[in-house]
This record gives structure tokens, sequence and C-alpha cells, in this order.
DNA sequence: CACGAAGAGCCGAGGGCCAT
DNA sequence: ATGGCCCTCGGCTCTTCGTG
């Protein structure tokens, strides 16, 4: 049994011709014929059935296991061009909306200076829409808040953010230089819409010391950290905010920003990828860019 | 290292089968 | 009868392996 073979059984799986699969492998149909001949005799079983080419019952199943065995072996060929190639081609990420427009700006212009052989193409969704294409292939990679605990993704860990309340001044809030959790009112803060990781952190962390967990009252569906703060600006109350969110804030701006008191609460960003991911040093340079963007939009702040 | 035999893989030509 | 599809056959090229 070859390799070849078993792209020839794919190949006539996959367009239920002879003559279209020979085309489609730049072989004669003659040439396909004559090896799907030879590994039907060495596996001893029938794989297809002729007028019309049908795969019948042991040939779907071996073929199933072929696309899964191809597969493996595309990637052993992706793995060693990549090492010996200079980063180039694709890489699609998925990138949670909270992140996003703090971090995607400053790493797209870092990327692309390095290399420029690599086009970049992201996704803003929620976790749940990134942890799904990611599965499915769609992505090559997301950047979520960890940790997600699922079996068929790999968590690389990236950076570790303070979480600060975003108060305005007519809060009793104010009053208080440093804030403790269970200050907060859960019911009473502008918190993200359903299915934003943020959210639910947000809310756990305030009804950590609470008996009854409570929803928020303020009703306003956003995915958007820039909405929630000029929420706050017009309409009084407070949110939370990740640290990234602060920068390029006004000086009033910054005045209504209140630290928690140690330990403060912090969410940590990582990169997700299939467990068989193949961009290896593209993902491992990505990580490498995010984490020097990250800590120069945290020293610029300071 | 050079050479020849054997085997593998390919192609074009031609034939058989089947549906229209 | 015709056209489409697949199989078989004969011959060519290339690679591998054994031998001197």
């Amino acid at each position: 049994m070859t390799i070849v073979q078993l792209e020839y059984l794919v190949a006539v799986d996959t367009y239920r011709s002879f003559n279209k699969a020979a085309t489609h492998c730049f072989v004669t149909q003659p040439t396909l014929s004559l090896q799907l001949q030879k590994l039907e005799d060495v596996l001893g079983v029938k794989l297809f059935e002729r007028n019309p080419v049908v795969p019948t019952k042991i040939g779907t199943e071996i073929i199933e296991k072929a696309r899964l065995l191809l597969d493996d072996y595309y990637r052993i060929r992706e793995v060693a061009q990549q090492e010996q190639r200079a980063l180039a081609g694709e890489l699609h990420i998925g990138v949670i909306t909270t992140l996003a427009p703090y971090l995607i700006p400053g790493l797209m212009s870092r990327f692309r200076n390095k290399h420029p052989g690599v086009k970049l193409v992201v996704w803003e969704e929620t976790t749940a829409q990134i942890i799904h294409k990611v599965k499915q292939g769609v992505i090559d990679c997301g950047i979520v808040s960890t940790p997600l605990n699922e079996s068929q993704l790999l968590e690389h860990p990236l950076f570790t953010e303070k979480l600060v309340a975003y108060v305005d001044t007519t809060s009793p809030l104010a009053q208080k230089k440093t804030l403790k959790p269970e200050d907060i009112d859960p019911a009473e803060i502008w918190v993200l819409n359903e299915g934003h990781c943020l959210r639910d952190e947000v809310l756990k962390m305030c009804q950590k010391k609470r008996e009854q967990p409570e929803e928020p009252t303020y009703a306003f569906h956003t995915g958007s950290l820039e909405t929630l703060r000029r929420l706050v600006d017009e309409n009084g109350g407070a949110t939370i905010l990740p640290e990234l969110a602060l920068t390029q804030l006004s000086k009033e701006q910054q005045r209504k920003i209140r630290p928690f008191k140690a330990p403060e609460p912090t969410r940590s960003i990582g990169i997700i990828t299939p467990k068989t991911f193949v961009k290896r040093r593209m993902i491992e340079s990505l990580k490498q860019e995010i984490v020097e963007v990250y800590e120069t939009a945290i020293q610029a702040k300071l």
C-alpha cells in the first residue's frame, strides 16, 4: 500500500469517476485504474463498484481512514516545508472583542514589518465562536481569555492583565481610592451582553461574597468596552475594564479609574490552537509579538 | 564506480460494457 | 448506433539492486 494509491482512492471517491480522478492526480486513467486495482489486491477487498462508481461498504470505511492518514501526511510535509522556508502564507486569527481594539492595530503593523510574507486575517468574535472556528479549522488560532479546559485544544499563555473599576464621579464608589470586589453591586454596573467571557468573569468576581447571585439592572446589549465606558461617562454608574482598555484615556477619564486592593482580580489571555496545529513557527512569532505589544501598551500607560 | 537485469510506474491504443 | 467510462495490453522510461 502506498501514499499514491491512497491519494488515487480518495480522488476517485471525491470525483466518483476514474477519468476525472486521474485528471486531478495528473496521471492517465489506466495508471489510476491499475493502482487502485493493486490496492484492492493488497487489501483483498473491493473498494468501488463500477458503473456507476460507488464505494462499497468496506470501501467507505477504508476511504475514511485514508483521508485521515493523508491529512497527517500533508501535515508532516507542511511541517518540514515550514522549517525550510521563511515565514509566508496566511494566518487566520480569532480575537475576542474585548481585546481586539487594543491589541490588533499595534500587532498588525509590528507583524507586517517583521514578517512581510505573512498575511494576518483577523476575525473579531466571541469566545464561543472562536472555539467553534478553531475546532472546525476555519481559523488557525484564537486569542481568548483562558483557561478554557477544552480537550481538543491547546492553550499557550500570553499575559495576565489586571481588571480595574471605571467609576463615574457621581457614584458612591468614587469616594474610595481602591476597591474590593465585594464593594461592587453586580446589579449596579454596566456589563457586556451574554456570550462575552469578561461579563461572566466580572459577575463571578463581584458575586463572590454575596449569597444570592444578582443580575445586572442596566440593560444595554453591547460587546464593546468603549460603549460601556461612554455609558459610564454619560449616565453615571460603574463598569469593570481590563488594563489594556485604559490606554489613550484623557486626564479626566483617568481620574475615574479605581484599582482593586491586592489580590487584584485579573484575567489571563492566551492563544488557543487545535492539538494538531501546523503553523508552529508563525504562531510562535505571533506569541512573541503579542507579548511585546502588550508590554509596550502597559508601559506607555504608566 | 560502472554496468546490466529486474521491477515499478507510466502512457497510448484498443476493446468491452452500459445507458441513451 | 453512439458516446462515455473503465479495463487490458504492449512498450517505454526510470529507479533500484546485484555483480565485477
